[in-house]
DNA sequence: CCTCAAGTGTTAATTTTTTAACATGTGCTA
DNA sequence: TAGCACATGTTAAAAAATTAACACTTGAGG
């Protein structure tokens, strides 16, 4: 097994970085620390997630990337399960409806429509 | 502001708790962890989150419980948000098509309809 | 009345995390 | 070719987190 998310802040916040830039180098990392150590912190902190299998490096021209090795679609997914457990008593219904709450205004109408397929699409499925 | 998400690992992992069963004992929130430390070290962390304004607690009966100051409604949206960040891209249309995706099997009809129904709603306000 | 379960407060040791200093190597480019 | 940017590896100190031991209080129930 990769991990046992035994991710310390500092890991947890260059992990969510990653995942947000999908790859980084060092540098970029650390500019999107927003209280951000040493450089050298940084590379400490990145060589522990190496070790610890989360993520892996690779030669990109002369410069170094680090990516995550939990593909982000996993990654959220599992984040997501375990958001639900926590906030919405295990109902991904309550998490679906708040999450259109909470974000109307940040959605297209493209996107609304979009959505109302899948669910009518979710439903022949399950009948 | 009371806080500034400067939770440590296990400290997390206690507000999840509390979040999880709304409320709890000393003994319940030990009983709720994975790998849970003594009760003396559950007590102690308790402790420290009541200092640092994310808990409190109150009798309830003989008993002491505790509760998250920030409501489950409100954490439960930063929360989302922040991961909408990480993971989808900034996107909530994203989040919420990964969930239903997700999640199908674990929906009943109605609760499909009753999201159709909220969608429809959204639709019809925006324009 | 005694005992148990659960709480309070204090203190301290251990472990983990976090940060950073050094010494060095390498490819670009001014 | 000198200097810069970025990488490597090693080491170590400081800070924070984690765990737990002790001593003591209180309410409920047998």
């Amino acid at each position: 097994m990769a991990n046992a998310d035994q991710l310390s802040r500092r890991e947890r916040q260059l992990m969510d970085v990653l995942y947000r830039l999908e790859q980084a180098s060092a540098k970029e990392v650390m500019n999107n620390l927003q209280d951000a150590p040493s450089y050298s912190s940084v590379r400490t902190l990145l060589g522990k997630l190496v070790e610890k299998g989360h993520i892996d490096h690779k030669r990109q021209g002369s410069k170094y990337v680090y990516f995550p090795l939990v593909a982000r679609t996993e990654a959220s997914r599992s984040a997501l399960s375990n958001l639900v457990k926590t906030f919405f008593s295990d109902s991904p219904y309550l998490a679906v409806n708040s999450l259109l709450d909470m974000s109307v205004n940040e959605m297209s109408e493209q996107e609304l429509d979009e959505l109302d397929r899948l669910i009518k699409q979710k439903k022949s499925t399950t009948k």
